[in-house]
DNA sequence: GGACCCTATTAGATCGATCTAAATCGCAGC
DNA sequence: GCTGCGATTTAGATCGATCTAATAGGGTCC
């Protein structure tokens, strides 16, 4: 059979009803798993189906019934690994519900996002997980609304009225303050990266909140390269300006990077200097030292957002839910006794 | 306007058609862009689907024309920095292309591979990015003539009848055999973990081969845990069997993890024992110490696989074309010269 | 004025499924 | 035999776009 005859060829519901002997309906209702037909019936549909190589048709599916089975994923960046983990605990469920992931990136850029969200929307996507952008408006709300698309948001939140997945970002905060002043560490930094949002907002808050609780002054947060590759060189000048015993940072990738750019420093951190990651990726445990870090399971989130989103869209009146996933600390080998970081002074 | 009206006054193509005077088929061809309609018909029909909010609907779209602007993207695994760096790629040459990605992931099992790519299938993506799951059959290619879907391999290859990109891995890997050979390192371990496929055998028929080219034993293939975790416990055994001065790795997650691993039996890494990774994702310039690696540029490899899916799409009838980058070697502190690397025995 | 051509527009069929409402088949009950 | 009823099955309209082939509207040229 030359190629070109192929596509001509294809197999249609019609050609299976014809071979099996019965209606086109019926054999929608059997591909359909529909219990209203009758065992032979579905079985010599079946057979025939096996025997014409059927290949169901999805778009045509979804003209007629509102339904594509398809989930449109928002995320902000990729090659993060965060992000990475995120988007497999997404692509599990939704694989397991027999729904497909339709993947976009946004750059975290607002105008990206809505051209995108845009697109899934042609594309007739059943309901969008979004980890919105920075900068997003709270307005896009109602745009989503009028839309009448179900919405998750994921790891950022916007709005209070749709559903949410993430983590308790602030409370992970007081976890690591009170690990370092329980160690009696009294100057610590806070290192910050990236844009700002929500998680960002969220993490500011339960920094400054904890030290405040603990009476010290939480005044020092210093930003540091977007950049990955950049990130070790910002530690010496993170010295210049305070002189900080212990260091919080807004996530891994700015401890493995510090870590980094301390040990470069002549700097022993454990000993001299304290060093407490966020997101607890697998990274943290296999740096050397190990790195302490506030776990806040991606793969968990991801896997919240995906069955919000499909909970949803099932039923699309449930009132808003959000599901904030506390976090945990993993003291491993990055901070210390505040007694031993006295060798900071050393990076002077 | 109720909640359950909207989707009944959903706007369609006829009622932009009618409010801007024209017939379905010319609004259609002002969607399309055609240069066939005249300057201010268009304008009339741009602004009437402004007005009334106009969505295209890709659905429909596709179920006449044979098109859906959407291509599958199949990896083993998500978790593994280095595929979340390719689909950065692949993504954002489909997105440029106005395109969107249908993300599924196979576990590196052929038979949630065989079972996705149906799903893809019966959404109707205009193609495939394939990374083939360890141990998928060279029959699977009929099978995708068969259903007349484009298909690129990536980073993985099973039939040379497909197109593919993907990077010189035997090369690489004589890159890093003739670095370590220079520095006078004659007892060289190959450190690998994972499936078996042709990116595997690759990277082994290398090592072997620039092995026996500088003359030396080649038969120190070493396996480590597949779950990063465990990769540094692997290090002590590691050096049981054989007393190696020097490690090349098959990626750069073994690096990273052995890395630790050695440091924590007291091993200098770049002075008792030399460790060349593979990939040079990001982490490997942000460990200490920094990690000798050889380049395979994912992201570079993700654009490369998008762009020839893309031409594929275009031009079925094209030749297999095979688009194989050269590697880069990185030299930076974990491999020094042989002389040095004595402190190996203290590992026993 | 009529043939001819080029551009712009359109009516109507069509893609492959699902939905609605109605038809058909057995069979029990009277 | 007729009616009624539950269980199956089906004809035909329909979703919202695209495609084909035909048509209308000028303008040019002899």
């Amino acid at each position: 059979m030359p190629v070109e005859d192929r596509k001509k060829s294809r197999v249609t519901l019609l050609d299976v009803a014809q071979r099996a002997g019965v209606s086109r309906a019926t054999a929608s209702l059997v591909v359909r798993k529909s219990p209203l037909v009758g065992a032979q019936t579905r079985a010599r549909v079946e057979e025939a189906m096996a025997a014409l190589g059927y290949v169901y048709n999805m778009g045509a599916a979804r003209l007629r019934a509102e339904r594509s089975n398809a989930v449109g994923v928002v995320v902000p960046n990729l090659t993060n690994p965060f992000f990475a983990e995120l988007l497999s605990g997404i692509e599990a469920v939704i694989d397991r519900a027999g729904m497909v992931v339709l993947l976009v990136n946004s750059g975290d850029t607002v105008e990206r996002q809505d051209v995108l969200m845009r697109r899934l929307r042609e594309h007739g996507v059943d309901g969008i997980i979004l980890c919105a952008a920075a900068g997003t408006q709270a307005g896009i709300v109602q745009q989503l609304l009028d839309w009448d698309l179900p919405v998750v948001q994921t790891l950022r939140h916007i709005s209070p009225e749709l559903d949410y997945a993430g983590a308790d970002y602030a409370a992970g905060m007081r976890q690591a303050v009170d690990h370092l002043a329980d160690l009696g560490h009294t100057a610590i930094s806070f290192a910050v990266h990236g844009p700002v949002h929500s998680a960002y907002d969220e993490r500011i808050k339960g920094f400054d909140e904890a030290m405040r609780a603990r009476g010290l002054k939480s005044d020092d947060v210093i930003r540091v390269p977007d950049q990955t590759a950049q990130i070790p060189h910002a530690a010496k000048a993170l010295f210049e300006a305070s002189r900080p015993t212990a260091i919080i940072c807004f996530n891994d990738v700015i401890a493995v990077g510090l870590n980094a750019g301390l040990s470069d420093l002549g700097l022993k951190v454990g000993e001299d200097v304290s060093l407490v990651g966020f997101d607890d990726v697998t990274e943290a445990d296999i740096t050397r030292p190990r790195l302490t870090s506030i776990s806040t399971e991606p793969v968990t989130i991801g896997e919240d957002s995906a069955r919000l989103l499909l909970d949803r869209i099932r039923e699309p009146q449930l009132p808003p839910r959000w599901i904030i996933k506390p976090t945990q600390l993993h003291v491993r080998q990055s901070s210390a006794a505040a007694a031993l970081s006295l060798g900071i002074h050393k990076a002077g």
